[in-house]
DNA sequence: TGCAAAGTGAACTGATCGGTTCAATATCAT
DNA sequence: ATGATATTGAACCGATCAGTTCACTTTGCA
């Protein structure tokens, strides 16, 4: 333990070659924060481990290591390990809502508007990551106002405006009939977590079964046609 | 810090064989593991600072102080924090449950009893008791699977199963026409949680309107019997 | 009254963790 | 090459916390 040979041989993630090339140009459009070269590696481990281990289990320690990254280095970018949480947050929920963007044709039959976009709902929801997220925002909402805000803006919200801004266009075209738009949303957002969501934030459903997933897919249309469907004039 | 007399004579659990008379009273009825007179004072004291400050935010010293207790008592008891979690939590659940228990007159017409039971499920939902336990239950999920489950049993399931006893007798009385009963209680129940849930959850509601309560309620109530409904034979 | 069990308080251990500091080193633009 | 800047590693601090221990006091029953 004298002349610590610096054996470094895999020290550094291969997230970030030497050549920082792609790290430059995005400073560009990006903000002028970054500092330096690691921090998007801070970021990624950070929201590797916090995604793993919650808030509280995450051990600055342990992000630093996953980072391939300092300590000294990690608290260079971020001042304090709240911050680090809250943009790691806020970047995870910008990614779900750039998913959430790629919508639906919106001019196809209600039937399969709806049917598609419960398909994804579904999918989201069950998703490994976005449990996750999920559980965390859940767990530290009172520690981090700002955080629940952030989650259900461009979480649950986004999805309703959206589907808000279909529903119209169906109402318009005289396919539904619904007063309240942004109620109705949420109605449908609510039938696509059906059974699901509480299984699998609690861990009862070792796996997700795609058999269930169709069924509550195939539900939550039918419920929601059955109630704002326009029947065929009693013809 | 030399003999060490490691007197451990009490063994400190006071497992408590003899001697016991309010203790052996109280056995006959209640279970076999109330060995104190403060048992009930550290159970008492665990469940208001867990429910205040989640898991890992609570200290065994505040518990301790909280429940007027010291803090070689409460190890006394329970060998762990972990224990002494699972216990409180199991004990809410159990409360939970008896709550949901007092159902509704099963044979009133259908409207009357789903509309008191998405109000009774709405209330329950909104309430801060419930809040905090679903908080801390989505954030351990991970930690104490065992607590996941019992969470889902005494909540979710046991709504689902007195709905789906209910459901079942109105559809024998020909007023609902429903082939899947879990599925469609499951239904109901999601359609009570519309955006009251979310927005309590993440904090972005600070109080709960009662008229969105009652929007939540009569929405469910409608879009319920439009879909399993029968209407009165097309005369 | 006496005695054993239940309960107390306070100190202590060992570990973890967030955050700081700093001298040594690596990287890069010029 | 050179100097400015970014990065490193490791030690360190102070705080917190779960859990232990023990001499002592209280309680309640016989």
């Amino acid at each position: 333990m004298t002349a610590r040979p610096r054996t470094r041989p895999t020290a550094t993630p291969p997230l970030t070659r030497p050549g920082q090339a792609l790290e430059r140009v995005l400073q560009g459009a990006e903000a002028a924060i970054r500092r330096g070269r690691k921090f998007q590696q801070v970021l990624n481990g950070a929201r590797d481990i916090f995604l793993a281990r919650g808030y509280e289990g995450a051990s600055v320690d342990d992000i630093a290591r996953e980072a391939g990254v300092s300590k000294a280095t990690l608290y260079a970018y971020f001042p304090d390990k709240r911050l680090l949480f809250m943009e790691v947050a806020k970047a995870e929920c910008a990614r779900q809502a750039e998913e959430a963007v790629k919508l639906i044709d919106q001019n196809a039959p209600a039937r399969e508007v709806l049917t598609e976009a419960a398909r994804r709902i579904v999918a989201f929801l069950t998703s490994e990551f976005a449990q996750k997220v999920f559980r965390i925002c859940v767990a530290e909402a009172d520690r981090f106002p700002e955080l629940g805000h952030e989650f259900y803006h461009s979480g649950p919200l986004l999805v309703q405006q959206r589907l808000v801004e279909y529903l119209a266009k169906a109402v318009a075209r005289g396919e539904l009939a619904i007063d309240d738009l942004p109620f109705a949303a949420d109605q449908f957002a609510a039938l696509c977590k059906v059974t699901l969501h509480e299984q699998v934030i609690f861990g009862v459903a070792d796996c997700c079964p795609p058999k269930m997933a169709d069924q509550v897919v195939r539900g939550a249309v039918e419920m929601f046609l059955a109630r704002y469907g326009v029947r065929p004039a009693s013809a």
